[in-house]
DNA sequence: CGCATTTCCTGGTAGC
DNA sequence: TGCTACCAGGAAATGC
C-alpha cells in the first residue's frame, strides 16, 4: 500500500474530484458515503496500515482499501470496474478502481470518522514509526492470550501487517506463529519488532509483494515474492536450516514456518518452583 | 470487552 | 471437455 500511496501522492495532490461513477458496485458501507466527493479538492495522500486516506476540501475523506485484488490505475481496467473518478487536470484526469474479489473499499466518510471502519479506528503504530518501540510492542502482547500471527493481523500490535508479511516476519525472528502472544519470551519482542521493520522495508524497496492481482498504478508486479523465505514455500528446505517448512492453518489463515527455527517458547516455570 | 467463528467474493486449479 | 469442489484472505459481522 505504501508503493501504491507513492504513486498516487503526486498524481492525486491538489486535484479536484469532478464526479464519482459507480460502476456494479453494490449498495452498503463498502461504498458509503461517494457521491459527497464531487466537488471537493484532494489535500493530500496518507496511509494507515492498509489504508489509503485522502482527506478532502470540505472536512470529507476518501478511504479507499484494496482488499486482496483492488487495482487503482489511469486506464479502463480489462473488467470488474467499480469506481470512476473523474478528475480535474488536462493528463490523467480519471482514477479507475478495479476490484475482481468486491473485498476492497472505496468511501469518503467526515474527516477522522471512522465508524463504519473499527479495524482502522483501532489500529496499532505505523510499523515504521519511532512508536513502534520495543516497550510497546511488549505491551500490547501482554495484553492478548491469541496466536502471536493471528494477533499480528488484527492490526492492533501494529499496522500494516498482512499474512504474507507475518510469515515472512516470525520466520525471520524465530518465533512459531502459534504461541500465545502473552508467551512470546522477552528476548524475543526486540527481534520481531526489528524482522517487521526490516520485512516491510524491504518489500517497500521492492515494490510490494505480487502472488496473483497486485499491481502498482503503473502496471506492475511487485518484485518482494522471490525474496520470500517461508510465505510460500512448504515442503521446501528451510534457506537458515534446510528443515523442511511445514505448513498450518493459524486463525483460518494460511501459515508457513520453519518447524526448527520457530520451536514454541518453554513454558516459564515460577521460581521456586519443584 | 475479548476472542472465535462465519461471511463476503470470484478466478484459478485439482480431480474426476 | 466439462463439471464440481475447494482454496486464497482483509476486515466486518456475528455469536458467546
Amino acid at each position: 500500500m505504501e508503493t501504491v500511496r507513492r504513486e498516487l501522492e503526486p498524481w492525486l495532490t491538489g486535484r479536484t474530484i469532478l464526479g464519482a461513477c459507480l460502476e456494479d458496485a453494490p449498495p452498503g458501507p463498502k461504498y458509503a458515503g461517494l457521491q459527497r466527493a464531487a466537488g471537493q479538492r484532494i489535500t493530500s495522500v496518507g496511509r494507515r496500515g492498509k489504508f489509503l486516506l485522502m482527506p478532502l476540501s470540505r472536512g470529507d475523506e476518501l478511504v479507499v482499501h484494496l482488499g486482496m485484488t483492488g487495482v487503482v490505475s489511469d486506464r479502463p481496467p480489462p473488467g470488474h470496474l467499480r469506481v470512476r473518478l473523474d478528475l480535474s487536470g488536462e493528463a490523467r484526469n480519471a482514477l479507475y478502481f478495479r476490484d475482481i474479489r468486491r473485498f476492497g473499499r472505496f468511501m469518503v466518510v467526515p474527516a477522522g470518522d471512522y465508524g463504519l471502519l473499527p479495524t482502522l479506528a483501532s489500529m496499532g503504530p505505523e510499523p515504521l514509526s519511532d512508536e513502534f518501540s520495543v516497550a510497546a510492542l511488549k505491551r500490547t502482547l501482554a495484553r492478548s492470550r491469541t496466536p502471536v500471527k493471528t494477533y499480528l493481523l488484527s492490526q492492533r500490535p501494529v499496522a500494516g501487517v498482512g499474512n504474507i508479511y507475518a510469515d515472512e516476519a516470525l520466520w525471520r525472528a524465530g518465533l512459531d506463529p502459534q504461541t500465545p502472544a502473552d508467551e512470546v519470551p522477552a528476548s524475543r519482542v526486540k527481534p520481531l519488532r526489528d524482522a517487521i521493520r526490516c520485512v516491510l522495508t524491504e518489500s517497500i524497496a521492492a515494490q510490494g509483494t505480487t502472488l496473483n492481482d497486485y499491481r502498482t498504478v503503473a502496471g506492475k508486479s511487485g518484485g518482494f515474492l522471490d525474496r520470500l523465505s517461508a510465505y510460500g514455500h512448504a515442503g521446501e528446505p528451510c534457506p537458515r536450516c534446510g528443515t523442511i517448512i511445514a505448513h498450518a492453518v493459524v486463525g483460518a489463515r494460511s501459515t508457513h514456518y520453519c518447524p526448527a527455527c520457530q520451536r514454541p517458547p518453554r513454558r516459564r516455570t515460577r521460581a521456586g518452583a519443584r
